[in-house]
DNA sequence: TAGATTGTTAATCGATTAACAATC
DNA sequence: TAGATTGTTAATCGATTAACAATC
């Protein structure tokens, strides 16, 4: 391991590395190459070995990688060898869509709980999870020392949510709302907003 | 306007600009700066500025950008002065969850039609929209000459539905499948996978 | 005018690529 | 051994930042 500080740059591929190599394992490859694992991923060879050669010899000349030995590092750098509780906020459709999402599970996350600010939707049923009242969310997070949650609610409110979620010690945010949020620095955010993934395409369209 | 080629890095941060400077009109601003707009985006002040003159002239020394002019100028950039039909594929939650979402229509974007290959599912109504067959995915979209698609599937079908939108004369596909897609250059490809966004988090935790 | 802020240049910083010795 | 492929270095390429003249 590396004592230097990693580019985020960097990390941000290891994740999609690691989607490929999972998918390879479970057609049953044992080893590829970073040409070929580049060629799946759409990222050059050489920039894939610079990348995993960050965090120590995982490749043997001639042969390339084992799946298997890379995917556990990878899951070990990534601190996804264990499972993380996450919380979502807010019940919308999307939300509801993420709370019965099953694709959670071999990536290293379980959803665990739902809020909603809206009385008529507290107490329902989404998949196997009682929609709790965001009122009490600041506690009920706090107390099961969930450190990372998804936020499904308008943008007129994200702001408000993120300060609740950083208030009960959410390290890590994934923000569906389409609105920048400002949070401390030692909080992480990450946003997905269809719109503007779109709208980076639109331009390059006539 | 600049005859030389944009990096695609900066096209990606201008609908995170324009985001903020229509959530400012909303609220009734009028002007503002590199500064005050970086501050909301948490970009520095002088990348805003560079990027934006790669287009033009849109600011006064002094006094900043007026919002609405600058919203204008980059719809114009972005191709978004115009609304963009979208098909769905995949009828499941989160099909579901974006043929419901009333996010794009202010951002240039309308859902048009949505598919599926569960025969159980097509003819069902989502919102407004009836499940089509996806078998007809091709004639349809070619026929609508619709450039964008989202893709909802499962990543096992993810890569035979990505190459029918491309025989469709689709341009543009938003990818929700947790998979690496192969499309010819001309195509562009946005990827939207929560379990990726989750784990470029999870290095930093602990 | 005085203050504020742009657009742009030059300097710095960081990321990617090409190439190849090492070695499995 | 011969062929393949890594890990790493150096070179190239690209992006960001700092600074400031221009000017509203």
């Amino acid at each position: 391991m590396n004592a230097d500080k990693i580019p985020d740059i960097i990390i941000g591929r290891l994740p999609v590395y690691l989607r490929a190599l999972q998918r390879m394992a479970e057609n049953g490859v044992k080893t590829t190459s970073s040409q070929e694992l580049g060629e799946h991923v759409g990222i050059s060879a050489a920039q894939i070995r610079k990348d995993i050669s960050q965090f120590g010899e995982f490749g043997k000349q001639g042969t390339g990688y084992s799946i298997s030995f890379l995917i556990d590092k990878l899951r070990e750098i990534l601190n996804v060898n264990r499972m993380w509780d996450v919380a979502i906020v807010g019940a919308g459709d999307m939300g509801h869509a993420l709370a019965r999402y099953q694709g959670f599970t071999n990536r290293g996350f379980r959803v665990v709980m739902i809020f909603d600010n809206d009385p008529a939707k507290v107490g329902l049923k989404v998949g196997e999870y009682t929609i709790e009242d965001t009122a009490k969310l600041v506690d009920r997070i706090r107390t099961s020392k969930i450190k990372m949650a998804m936020m499904t609610v308008p943008a007129s409110t994200a702001q408000a949510v993120a300060d609740k979620l950083v208030q009960a010690g959410v390290k890590a945010i994934l923000n569906y709302a389409p609105i920048s949020i400002n949070v401390p620095e030692s909080v992480h955010v990450q946003y997905i907003d269809p719109s503007t993934h779109l709208q980076r395409m639109t331009y390059y369209l006539d």
